[in-house]
DNA sequence: TGACAATAGGTGTATATACACATATACTTA
DNA sequence: TAAGTATATGTGTATATACACCTATTGTCA
């Protein structure tokens, strides 16, 4: 091996194209899964989300999602072109505006779960279920820690 | 808790968001690390891994950094019309597209790589280099698993 | 060798994501 | 209360990514 081959050899262990690598591939499985559903992971997981918090303004729910403001106006756009959620002003802050999901969005929500739920027991047969758990842990940390 | 609350609640559990989220992360911190080398994590590591492979045809290319192919050709495009890669047409079979770095490409790169590296030392640091390598480990294989 | 399958690659279109900047409303304080 | 600051959100623009579909070339086999 000479010099320059090894110059360069050491950056493919980088920290940051091996989560989005993974993101990738797991993605594309997750949206292969939901396609029948009709719904993409993404606006699952904003559905999801919106069910368990129930109404919330657009920047709180960013930062649940750890999902970048401007970026989630977008989602949000295709969601409500879909009826799955309703926006209205907040009642004592004007400038904000409160998110909820509608009755529609409720049953796109209960109709896709069962699709989320194979594929979650696919990768966690795949995986081992413990190997996951770890890897949440180590996944939740990092993204903790981050602060951009 | 009511039962309509249970109902919801293991959503939050999502593999594909958990990753995917961590990777919205880990990208924003290093597009930051990189931002003063004018250069974006996804277009750093198709340089760097041009500079291990040499000339390289597309689909290769893409298999290597697990992209998607016709998105690693809008990728391309950038790279091109930045100069840093030189795109010929293969000499045997004239379908195939033939990617290499050119010399601007390196120049890029090396004057990239110690942004890179402050950015890898301090994930390295927050983790613990013991915990990235087991990470790296777990995601490899949950990206060698995934079959799409 | 001509028809058809296989392969390499690009384009159309939609969503996802990021950041810089713009706007509107609310708050604070001199 | 007017001026300046802070907050909540949207828009412009670029890159990233996915899939369906299209074209061009190559390979195969009757």
């Amino acid at each position: 091996m000479t010099n320059k081959d090894k110059k360069y050899k050491h950056l493919s262990e980088c920290s940051c194209n091996m989560v989005r690598k993974s993101a990738r591939k797991i993605t594309q499985f997750y949206e292969n899964s939901l396609r029948e559903a009709g719904i993409k992971p993404t606006q699952f997981s904003i559905l999801a989300t919106l069910a368990n918090t129930g109404p919330i303004q657009i920047t709180q729910l960013a930062d649940k999602l750890v999902l970048e403001r401007t970026g989630l106006t977008r989602n949000l756009n295709i969601l409500e072109r879909n009826a799955w959620i309703e926006i209205r002003p907040g009642e004592e802050d004007s400038r904000q505006r409160v998110v909820s999901l509608s009755r529609k969005g409720y049953m796109q929500l209960d109709r896709s779960i069962p699709y989320w739920q194979k594929a979650q027991k696919a990768i966690a047969k795949d995986m081992g279920q413990n190997t996951i758990t770890g890897l949440r842990k180590t996944l939740d940390e990092m993204t903790e820690m981050i602060t951009v």
